[in-house]
DNA sequence: ATGCTGACTATGT
DNA sequence: TACATAGCCAGCA
């Protein structure tokens, strides 16, 4: 059965991590923040990682500061993230980092100062 | 209770 | 840009 913490920081760890939108990822900071968790990036990795296998949070759109892919304690599982980002669309650098400001996520779409980006 | 670890981040060099 | 440190906090021995 499920861990007690279902019904604190966790569950709301894992609510925020739902809204992240297909194609787009948001940093362990940012899904902290937004959980009312400011600070405590680390309790996002740590929430991700008790998640079970089968869940309908998409774990994989969490990345890091830097844009890339944490490494894990057991390898493979970064790689599995890495395959079913590019699956969504998410574009990775040849060094294997993602551009934040491209493809980060942004909630309520705030519009920045002025005209949208311009296309490619 | 204490100490270490970890899917982190901001800051200084 | 990359590496080292300090700060964070929950879980576990």
């Amino acid at each position: 059965m499920p861990s007690p913490l279902e019904n604190g920081s966790h569950a709301r760890i894992h609510a925020v991590v739902r809204r992240i939108p297909r194609g787009r990822v948001a940093t362990y900071g940012q899904v902290a923040l937004l959980a009312g968790l400011a600070r405590q990036a680390r309790l996002v990795g740590y929430a991700l990682h008790a998640l079970p296998g089968r869940s309908d949070v998409p774990w994989q759109r969490v990345v890091n500061a830097r844009g890339a892919v944490s490494p894990r304690r057991e390898p493979g599982w970064d790689a599995l993230q890495r395959a079913l980002l590019e699956r969504e669309g998410v574009r990775f650098d040849a060094r294997g980092r993602i551009d934040l400001v491209r493809q980060g996520w942004r909630p309520r779409s705030p519009r920045r100062g002025g005209r949208a980006r311009r296309r490619a």
